[in-house]
This record gives C-alpha cells, sequence and structure tokens, in this order.
DNA sequence: CTGAAAGCGCTTACAG
DNA sequence: CTGAAAGCGCTTACAG
C-alpha cells in the first residue's frame, strides 16, 4: 500500500491541505511547517499520486507521439530530439506507431481527451492514412509533422522539401548538364515523395527538359526492392550519362551497391544521390551525396510547439519550416573534387 | 468540457453505475438498457476519464521503456519490438532514456509507485550505472534488459554473449588458426564488452593462447573514435595475419573502412568481425560477419514478461535467454568461400 | 438487473 | 498561515 498525502500529513501533524501547499509551492507555508512536512515525505518516500493528481488538474504532463512506423533511423532521431525536449520541459513522452491502413482510432481515443496525454505529436506520411480522418475528430491538443491535415487547427513542423529537392537536382545539373536524370521515390501517395518529385519535375521543366514517364518510378523506400530493381538495370543506366536520384538513403545506397555488384564505377560511370542525411549515407562506397534533413530537431520543435499549446491554448496555429540542405560527398562526383 | 459518465447516464435514463457496467461488462445488463447506454455513449462520443479509472484501478495500463539511449538502431528495434508487443497486449508505452550518470530518480520516480506506469522495462548497461541503486529501492514490477540488478527481484531477459562471442571466436579461429586475434571492446564497465571480452579471453586460453593486454582494446562503441584508432594502426595489423573482433558492428564497419583507406583488402589482408547484427552490418563492404542479436525479440519478450508479473505478482522472476548466432559473410573470410 | 453511496488521493476555494 | 470540505470522474460492494 503506497503512502498517500494523509500519511504525511498525520506524520507531519498537519492537515493535507498543508502537505498539498508545501508540495506544490503555491501558497505561503510557514517555514517551520513546511520543514516538518518535507521530512516526512523524505522518511515516508512519499510521491504523489499520479491519476489523483490527473483527475484534479485535468492533466497529465505526458505527451504522445505517433509515428507511421518505428523502423529505422529516420524515426529513431525523431524519437530522441522529441524525447530529449519532453525531459528538459518536464513532460513524459509515450510513442506508438500506427500504419496507414490503421485509422489509428485505437491510439488516439486512449491517448486523446480527456485522456492520458496533455497533447500529441503526428506524423502522417501518407495521403491516405485513415489517421487523417480521425484527427478531424479530436479536439486535443495536436502537432503535426511533416504533413498538413485539412480543417483541423492545429500546428505544423515541416522539412522544406521542396527547396532541398530542388536544391539537389540543380546540383545534379550544376556538376553533369546533360545526365539523364532519374527520380526513384517512395509510394506514391507519400508525402515526402510527392513533394520531393513536384521539385524534380519543376527544374527540369524549367531547364526545358520535362521529364518523361520512364524517368520517375516508385518504389517502397526499402533497400531490398531498390537493390532488386536495380541491379537489373544499371547497365542500361550507365550506358549514357545518368544521375539517380533517390528519394532516401536506404535506397540511394542499395543502387550504389547494385552499381558496384555489376562493377561499375560511382559516380564515374553512374552518379547517384540520396535523401535525409541518415547514417547510411557516410557509410557507403562512395559516401553518398544528399539532403541532410534535421529529424532530432523536427522532433524537439514539435514538442516545444505542442508544449506551448497546451498552456496557451489560444495562440495562433503557427508552422515551423525547416530547411533541408544538400550534403556533397562522393556518390555523385562533388564539384570539390569530380574533376580529378 | 469532456463529456462525463453523468452525461451518459442521464442520457439514456440510468444510473452511472449501470454505465460503468457496460463500459466494463462485468455484471450482467439487460439487453434493452445496455443498447441505450451503448447509443448514448456513441452519440457523445463519451470516453472514460483515463485518471479517475486510474485512481480507482490503481492501473494505468502504460508500460515505461528506460534505456540508456535513444540513439542507433539497436535501441530503436528494441523500441520497436517492444512497442508492438505492447499494444497487442493492450497496454500503451512510455519511453525515456536515462544516462549512466543520472540516477533515474527523476524518471523512476514520475513512472514508479503509486504512478503512472504499471511496470518498467529498464535497461542498465553499465555496471556503474546509478540508476542501478535507484532500483532497488522501487517496488514496482520491472523486467530488466540484458543486465542483472543485484538485491532486486525481477524478471530479466538477457542475450547469451558469452555464448555469441564464444562461437564467434572459434569461428574465426577455425578459418584462421594461427591468427593474431585483437579485440576491441567498448567502454571497460559496459556490461556486454564485459561479457563478449570474456568469452573471448576463455576460448584463446582453451587454445593455448592466453591474450595478452596488447591484442585488448577498450574504445567507446562508435564509428568515429575506431576509425581514428584504426586509421593508426591497420598497416601494422595487417603485417601479420590478424583478425580484428569488434565488440560492435560501428565499430567493425569503422575498421573496413579504414583498411580500405588504406588501400588493404578485407578479407585478404586484414579480417574484421562485428557484433549485434545491425543494418550497418550490411552495409559494409565486404558485408560483415557478425553475432545476430534479436534486439526486437528482446524488447517484445521484455513487454510480454512484464504483463505477466503485473497480472500475477507473486509468479516466480524468470530469465529468458536469447540466443545470439553467428551471421558469416564476408569481412572474415567465410568457409563457404574463404579459400578462393 | 439496477441505483444510492462510499471512496480512490489529490487540489482549491472558502473560512478563519 | 492553516484546516474542513467539496469535488474531480470513475468503480464497486451493498441493498433492493
Amino acid at each position: 500500500m503506497p503512502v498517500s498525502i494523509e500519511d504525511v500529513a498525520k506524520k507531519a501533524n498537519v492537515s493535507i491541505s498543508t502537505v498539498s501547499r508545501v508540495l506544490n509551492s503555491k501558497n505561503i507555508v510557514n517555514q517551520d511547517t513546511k520543514k516538518r512536512v518535507e521530512e516526512a515525505i523524505e522518511e515516508l518516500g512519499y510521491r504523489p499520486n499520479v491519476f489523483a493528481r490527473g483527475l484534479m488538474l485535468q492533466k497529465s504532463n505526458i505527451l504522445a507521439l505517433v509515428l507511421p512506423d518505428l523502423h529505422g533511423e529516420f524515426y529513431s532521431e525523431i524519437i530522441r530530439g522529441a524525447n530529449l525536449k519532453a525531459r528538459e520541459l518536464g513532460y513524459h513522452m509515450m510513442i506508438s506507431s500506427v500504419d496507414a491502413d490503421d485509422d489509428g482510432k485505437d491510439v488516439l481515443s486512449t491517448v486523446s481527451s480527456p485522456g492520458l496525454a496533455d497533447g500529441i505529436i503526428v506524423m502522417v506520411s501518407d495521403m491516405d492514412s485513415k489517421i487523417r480522418k480521425t484527427l478531424k475528430k479530436t479536439n486535443i491538443p495536436i502537432v503535426l509533422l511533416d504533413g498538413e491535415v485539412p480543417d483541423v487547427k492545429h500546428d505544423t513542423v515541416v522539412i522544406d522539401q521542396r527547396m532541398g529537392a530542388d536544391a539537389m537536382v540543380r546540383h545534379i545539373l550544376a556538376g553533369n548538364e546533360t545526365d539523364r536524370i532519374i527520380f526513384i521515390g517512395g509510394p506514391q501517395t507519400n508525402l515526402d515523395t510527392i513533394d520531393r518529385l513536384a521539385a524534380y519535375k519543376q527544374v527540369m521543366t524549367e531547364v526545358n527538359r520535362t521529364p518523361i514517364n520512364e524517368d520517375i518510378v516508385h518504389l517502397d523506400y526499402s533497400y531490398k526492392t531498390a537493390f532488386e530493381y536495380a541491379i537489373e538495370r544499371v547497365m542500361e543506366w550507365s550506358s549514357v550519362p545518368t544521375t539517380i536520384f533517390a528519394a532516401n538513403d536506404e535506397m540511394a545506397a542499395a543502387i550504389v551497391d547494385a552499381a558496384i555488384a555489376a562493377t561499375l564505377n560511382v559516380p564515374q560511370h553512374l552518379r547517384v544521390v540520396g535523401f535525409d542525411d541518415t547514417r547510411i549515407a557516410q557509410l557507403t562506397h562512395p559516401r553518398l551525396t544528399t539532403v541532410r534533413v534535421p529529424m532530432a530537431d523536427m522532433g524537439a520543435i514539435a514538442v516545444e510547439l505542442l508544449c506551448k499549446r497546451i498552456t496557451e491554448e489560444n495562440r495562433p496555429a503557427s508552422k515551423v519550416t525547416l530547411q533541408a540542405e544538400v550534403v556533397i560527398r562522393e556518390s555523385c562526383g562533388s564539384r570539390l573534387n569530380g574533376d580529378q
């Protein structure tokens, strides 16, 4: 039987009101009584019951983080960044994953009003995701990661995917103007892929090289699929000057490996760039030119926004856009040492 | 103002007791009343208040997972495995990280009795970790990952590191009997490193090759440190037949890269093996021979044990040992194609 | 099968 | 500065 506020009160010879006061350091308490109470708390090892407190305060100090998947470094960095910031601000973090077919009712309902979490950070990376509909019905503070849900009032933190992809395509063109550029994306409904592809199309069109359908392919972001796809095609690709613009590092790494398996030299016979700048980008040979997405920052900023929203319900919804920047390494023949 | 059980009761023309009964489907409720109540719940979008329920039931359906760090694939796999299983069993998961200097009081106290979480999974990977002391004082259900804390009654899930390391050293010796074998571990107080090193010493001693001090080095598990260390020494290492046994894949990858940077061939001029079988192991060239540690399983089983402990307080503490197995790839010259 | 009432452990006006 | 009391939203014996 855990010790309650009443036990403390008895031991310190005061009322529970007084104990509560020293606990919350609200109203002023006499120095001596305060000391007596604190000693009693210490001796008894008293910890306030979170539920009782939550019942009164309608606040749990818990934030929920809902991600589409918990797999891979991308998400683990978000979790890390969010967790650090949450602790800093005095919140705990709950975490859960919801895949695209899941409407997330399960997760959201337990977590949401009048629920466990004071607020919730949701990443909805797929356009068709059912959770988007569920979100509309929730009226707990929400921060959306990397995507927006229409008709929901919420704060948002996004990566400027378009700028990043735009800069990347220009970087490719700067080094190798005449290259055929093949875009290899994730699923068609994936929001990141949509943005990155849009930027690719736009820049290409701008330089009068409207992309043809054969140069746009959609895979599933995985190493395996990309490797299998690439191994069949690297020889053909390398027959004319070509750069592969993969929408994540995993696929880029797979393509590099497929090229190497076919005894091609990257970047000489084939150029490859990735996206995200996960650790994989530095483990390939040659290392990947890619676009850095500040994942940990994303998590941290989302937590920050959420906490602000929780304490200040009526502040206007804000949108934070994080820049993504091109990181030049060797897989594309960098401008620094590309002319050796 | 969220809708309460009272609102539902009014709408359905019953008492709150009855609403509670249909909610918890305990005692039998008349079909018609039940239906009426369910409709009211649906219409009002009623969700029971978690705190009120927790106050009564002394149960939150939340599990806490405390890891030494949230960085890297190793931990993200544990989180993933744990999270999946937790959802399956109807629990939510809270997550937090605690570093070795932190005594975790902060985390544990909020999370622990009479706290938020019904139980807690803790990974304590460092012998000196202060959290070990804090753990002794907690009397909430605990499952320990990958390490034990004396004097605490708890369930445990461990990897059989020793068997894994043992098998690995024998594998190295089987292919290259006369190789000098250098063990590169993490910090001296790291429990995994301790076990892996012990196995290395034992097998070496068994074959009458008691290791010398120069062949045992402690780094910090990171790619960077290992690369810097290796780049200075690869030439010397390769001057006699040598295998590097790194205590994780990160360091193994760094050593492979250092060797390549020195234009050495792996496994011909230098052999390298890793530990963990994280994804990195398949991204190096050559790919790493390593020891597979079932991380996701570890998370899932920990959750399972914890849930059993929560519901059956008096069951005897159990210890689940997961096997680690050698995965043969190319970095050590496999038996399959090592004699080309 | 159903309702009135006690109680879970807190916080917070309200008096004093 | 401090205490008695109400109340947060539930669950669960206890009567009926």
